[in-house]
DNA sequence: CCCCAGTCCTGCGGGC
DNA sequence: TGCCCGCAGGACTGGG
């Protein structure tokens, strides 16, 4: 679920006790679980990332990276239930790995917590990042890409609009959730071919990316009714007190006030929108 | 090359 | 009450 707001909110959460901190310590941590199911620690792990010095927490389209004082470059990829927590882990059923930080002197933990396991947490080299940002083939973020530029690679796929919105090498950042706010905000039909829609139509995507992305950040991401999402203190964002679509099929668009929202299935993802607001 | 189904995983909730 | 099954979806893999 972490879309680009929650990873944004999770960076904003841990800097102020990962950045510049030194690490004492990091252990995988006694839950009974594979460490992640998708990428298996690399057994040089631990031993590499101790004694180093944290020179930045920066984000990564939906990932956390950390550049360490030894070149080398730790990134967590959060997918669907993974947390980075600096207090009060949710279960210590879940929890996966300890950093044991000292920043000025003073000593405390950050947890990485993954209720389902399905994220990723591995460490490259310098050069390994940077040569092919680790193995991952990422588009523009979605808060700096162009609206001339997205115009250009949409017009380049026969995909449906939500279904490109989702393509990481197109786009980074938006995940199923804002795609969905954001083609209602932009008033555009979720299964509009995306290379035919005009610059003026892509605008009105792009500014509405940029306006919800930035707001979702604002109010620190959408916790959802499972409850899983949280920020790096462990309280849940507020976004979703503002979602107009996502998950309200049924309900009447507050936009219009006549449609109720449907519900649809692209790609095996459920999409939500107002078939009276967002017209083919 | 482009695109999509299948896969990883756990917890929740509907149906019986 | 309890069991089973479907569903949630980010990103990678394999194959059409």
């Amino acid at each position: 679920m972490p879309e680009l707001p929650e990873v944004e909110t999770m960076v904003r959460g841990i800097r102020p006790v990962m950045d510049r901190a030194k690490i004492l310590e990091l252990r995988a941590c006694p839950c009974d679980r594979k460490p992640l199911s998708i990428s298996p620690i690399q057994p040089e792990f631990f031993e590499r990332v101790r004694g180093c010095s944290i020179d930045s927490v920066e984000r990564l389209a939906k990932r956390v990276v950390l550049r360490l004082s030894s070149d080398d470059v730790i990134v967590f990829e959060p997918r669907m239930t993974g947390l980075v927590l600096v207090s009060d882990p949710p279960s210590v059923e879940h929890l996966r790995f300890e950093f044991r930080l000292s920043l000025n002197k003073l000593r405390h933990s950050v947890w990485i917590w993954d209720r389902r396991g399905l994220g990723t947490f591995r460490l490259f080299t310098k050069e390994e990042f940077e040569n092919a940002l680790g193995g991952y083939a990422l588009g523009p973020d979605a808060l700096q890409i162009s609206a001339k530029d997205l115009h250009h690679r949409l017009g380049k796929t026969q995909r449906s609009i939500k279904v490109a919105l989702l393509d990481q090498k197109l786009v980074a950042g938006v995940g199923n959730l804002y795609a969905s706010e954001i083609l209602h905000e932009a008033k555009i039909h979720p299964q509009t071919v995306a290379s035919k829609l005009s610059l003026k139509r892509v605008q009105r995507i792009h500014t509405a990316m940029n306006r919800i992305l930035l707001e979702a950040i604002t109010y620190e991401g959408s916790t959802l009714s499972d409850g899983t999402y949280r920020n790096a203190l462990n309280h849940d964002g507020s976004y979703q007190s503002k979602h107009r679509v996502y998950s309200k099929e049924g309900t009447t668009c507050v936009s219009c006030n006549v449609s109720k929202i449907r519900r649809i299935v692209q790609t095996q993802r459920s999409t939500f929108f107002c078939p009276r607001c967002q017209r083919k």
